[in-house]
DNA sequence: TTTCGTGCAAACCTTTTGCAAAGCC
DNA sequence: GGCTTTGCAAAAGGTTTGCACGAAA
């Protein structure tokens, strides 16, 4: 008996298959409702929102209930799926994780460029000598305006 | 006719002082509930939440009520007296700010530490030639355990 | 005196939870 | 079949707001 993800593979993108297919490979069903949030944060112009997911589901008539798309987001954050981005005031939006990369969040319309040069390393280390801290990880945004905005 | 906090000046602690200076500088009244909670900032041992300052004015009964809290973090986080701190959950602590600092937070207790030094600006200006936004602020947080965490 | 801030309680939103029914493998 | 997930509706937080009263300059 072939899984649901197996049946619709062929159908879907490929971004969403992807991280479809790292959930199972975790241990989680790969179920219809969270396809569906799959779906809504791959075809996301951005940082997306709970809301957000739940908006573009409506519209399709997809929505599973914003109960499910909360704990679909939540699991998907939890397995580093999506990715938590913080704005200067919102800081409940995520985007499909790429690996380690940094995002430039526009202050004005929430368009994203992401980069993954981050050159902390070394500062890294030194503030570990300085501070006795031990660092395992680090947080690096920067905001502004977009070109789309900047006109 | 002489203010409250002139008044008040000789017994409050400077870094109360410099807040509250600042903050009638710059057009607003220094109250004597704003004041508390000014104290209850700089008090506060850590990065502090809304919920901190109103547990340490409940205890010296000086709590002006939640919704003044609330009212003057965000006037003071308008002003730039404030600073958000971000944590990998929890986007709602504060502290007092010291000019353009970043921070190392301790993820098992809070605690911080915080440094100066950023070496971004190279990088930022590599991004805004490179993805054409125009980069306004950046946020830079570390994240790991402190010393005695470690133990 | 006039304007600004306060305090209370109610409203609001977002997020979580309990639980019976449904779905996946 | 056994275990996970869903969906609803209700609860729980946390934050904001309306408005009459009080305080600051």
């Amino acid at each position: 008996m072939s899984s649901l993800l197996d049946n619709q593979r062929d159908s879907l993108d490929p971004a969403v298959v992807a991280v479809a297919d790292r959930m199972s490979d975790s241990g989680h069903k790969v179920t219809r409702p969270r396809l569906a949030v799959i779906e809504a944060a791959v075809n996301a112009p951005g940082a997306f929102s709970v809301a957000d997911l739940e908006h573009w589901l409506d519209q399709r008539a997809e929505s599973p209930g914003i109960a499910s798309i909360f704990r679909t987001v939540r699991l998907l954050t939890d397995l580093g799926l999506f990715q938590r981005i913080h704005g200067a005031e919102e800081c409940h939006r995520y985007i499909v994780s790429q690996g380690h990369r940094h995002y430039i969040v526009c202050n004005n319309c929430g368009a994203l460029a992401s980069f993954d040069e981050c050159e902390l390393r070394e500062l890294a280390e030194r503030l570990e000598r300085s501070t006795g801290f031990h660092i395992e990880s680090h947080l690096l945004e920067f905001f502004g305006r977009c070109p789309r905005c900047i006109e």
